[in-house]
RNA sequence: GCCCCUAUAGUUUAAUGGAUAGAACAGGAGACUUCUAAGCUCUUGGUGGGGGUUCGAUUCCCUCUGGGGGCACCA
């Protein structure tokens, strides 16, 4: 539909004499500015120093001379806008092949025969997985769920830090606290575990120490229990993350740990000694000269250092995934600075996979205190939060549907859904500061408001369906409903949200269809027998359903049938 | 101190240099009492300060102020 219309414009132009300029074709926000819009009169002016009003007028004759089942009419608005306004027949026949398309529907191809990886969540065996995990996790499936839909073949990585520092403090407050292999243990215990090493390791000059010889020993694996205590921990960790991304809907396609990229980032990085300097004993990589920090790579000890890891990580991902097309890396933007200047050396190391190789540093979760620290164990756990949003959705539930009380798993999808929307309904560039109370909140622009007209309009189909109407865009009303023409942008928001890493253009669209459709749900009786219209507002209905659970599903939101 | 990001309504936020800065929550008013009220309608209120570029700036540039992140052997 787009080209047409850009077809149109660029024949105006060459019959008005004027040429050819890059003008844009969009979607105006307000419906009131038709269905589509454009600025080549803008351009041109702009160019030629003419009255942008004058020349839209001048385009707008020409336009109009053009027929074409599908526009309407045109109109000059604005400093020299062209309003498209497109047919009746445009909109029926697109909203009939909605419920056609089906969960593919808002899908595209721009990406087929291509090969994406991306990587999120990263949690930190032996850490807690807490609500910033969660963020990357909403922002890394979400990613992941648009490149798909654009018909990419998309791998999903987990990169895990099974060693290093932060593991010697962990066993190092196991130890404190009297666990052996044997013992009984959670993930909440090494959680404490941690916060317990990792303040003695600030704090007590000989735990430092003890901290840092066993660390050595976690990389050589010199030491019988010390080694069980570890695969044991390791195990129980990484159970517990698996727990958790079952609960989120992610399934990644491969794992990969640092205990396994430490040995091979040592290794390219000295075999480098063109690229990576000696400096105070230690490996590092000047990027001053490309105006970025220098940093680290192997450090006096002679261990890797995370930066020559994700070096290492970049390799190791071609090697056991085959040949890619795009490596997406979603992390928080507290490393985008690391980032750059690995980036810049992998520029040098493996030139064609930094080419390839695209990070996203989306904002950081922050509470009203402040930063979250795990450190101290400042944190507050995904699952901890899952379970209370989830316990504030069952009363709700126990209050709004009795009949659904019993539901063990609604809860869960409510909860989730509210926490995957606070997530992505803004930028993901953005930081955002965790509010409670708001997450709490089911009401308005919610991820819990979406389900529910979702559910809301299935209930509906189904008594219409028991008082026998069959949706059909037989016989339609003269003007196409507001709902109609939102639904038919719902390939091109999709296709804009993947190709600007931005799945709040996909929260935002739903939700705005999502009003209008309860705006409509108000005003219009459907499951009316009696009214010839019935059967199209209920396919129009059926097609709001469809958009919505695709676009819930781009979030990583399920949408429930009945709530 | 240096580098990067950032500042929109009381709060959370949207807006490839374009149309009257768009929503949600909170606040105020209301309708229906008919398909799920987690809903609908109306309403109060906003671009941190100062310059500049432009026909046009929330958007680009400079500067001041506030917030965040980073600044080599942690990840």
């Amino acid at each position: 539909m787009q080209d047409t219309i850009r077809q149109i414009v660029t024949q105006a132009l060459q019959q008005a004499g004027i040429e050819p300029v890059a003008f844009v074709i969009e979607h105006p926000a307000d419906l009131a500015h038709g269905d589509y819009a454009c600025n080549a009169a803008l351009v041109a002016a702009k160019k030629s120093g003419s009255n942008p009003r004058v020349l839209a007028e001048e385009l707008s004759r020409y336009i109009e001379t053009v027929q074409t089942p599908q526009v309407a009419s045109v109109e000059v608005a604005g400093p020299g806008f062209l309003n498209f306004y497109l047919s009746r027949d445009f909109f029926k026949e697109k909203i009939a092949q909605i419920p056609h398309m089906g969960d593919r529907w808002g899908s595209n191809e721009t990406l087929a025969g291509k090969t994406y990886l991306v990587e999120y969540t990263d949690p930190n065996p032996f850490k807690e997985f807490h609500i910033g995990h969660l963020f990357t996790n909403s922002v890394g499936e979400s990613i992941s769920r648009l490149i798909a839909f654009s018909g990419a073949h998309t791998k999903r990585l987990c990169y895990q830090g099974d060693v290093g520092l932060h593991v010697a403090h962990a066993l190092y407050g196991m130890q404190q606290l009297g666990f052996d292999a044997n013992s009984s243990f959670t993930a909440k215990d090494l959680g404490k575990a941690y916060a317990l090493g990792a303040s003695a390791y600030k704090e007590d000059p000989q735990a430092q120490q003890d901290i840092r010889a066993l660390n050595k020993k976690i990389y050589d694996r010199s030491d019988e229990s010390i080694n069980a205590l570890y695969d044991r921990g390791r195990e129980v960790s990484l159970d517990y993350f698996e727990s958790i991304y079952r609960m989120l809907g992610t399934q990644f396609d491969a794992y990969f740990f640092e205990s396994k990229t430490g040995p091979a980032g040592k290794e390219v990085v000295l075999a480098h000694p063109k690229i990576f300097t000696q400096s105070d004993g230690a490996w590092v990589f000047n990027a001053e000269r490309y105006g970025l920090h220098t940093r680290v790579f192997i450090n006096a000890e002679g261990l890797p250092t995370y930066e020559a890891k994700e070096l290492a990580l970049a390799k190791l991902k071609a090697d056991r995934l085959g040949d890619y097309d795009h490596s997406i890396i979603v992390t928080a933007n507290e490393v985008s600075s690391y980032f750059q200047v690995i980036q810049k050396a992998m520029h040098f190391v493996y030139p064609d996979l930094a080419e390839k190789t695209e990070h996203i540093g989306h904002g950081m979760v922050r509470l009203q205190s402040g930063k979250m620290s795990s450190r101290t164990g400042d944190v507050i756990a995904a699952l901890d939060f899952i379970r209370e949003i989830a316990d504030a959705a069952h009363a709700r539930i126990a209050e709004a549907s009795p009949h659904l009380a019993d539901d063990d798993i609604l809860p869960q999808q409510i909860a989730l859904a509210a926490i995957k929307y606070s997530t992505l309904k803004g930028s993901i560039l953005q930081d955002s500061v965790f509010d409670a109370k708001q997450a709490l909140s089911f009401e308005g622009a919610s991820g819990p408001y979406l389900q529910y007209t979702h559910a809301r309009i299935r209930s509906l189909l189904e008594k219409a369906n028991s008082v026998g109407i069959v949706p059909s865009a037989e016989h339609v009303p003269a003007e196409p409903y507001t709902v109609e023409k939102l639904l038919y942008r719902f390939p091109q928001v999709v296709l804009q949200a993947m190709q600007l890493r931005a799945p709040h253009k996909v929260s935002q669209y739903i939700t705005d269809l999502a009003g209008a459709f309860n705006t409509f749900y108000a005003q219009e009786k459907i499951a009316n027998p009696e009214d010839e219209y019935a059967p199209y507002k209920a396919l129009v209905s059926q097609a709001v359903a469809q958009t919505l659970k695709n676009g819930l599903y781009l979030l990583g939101i399920e949408s429930p049938n009945k709530m």
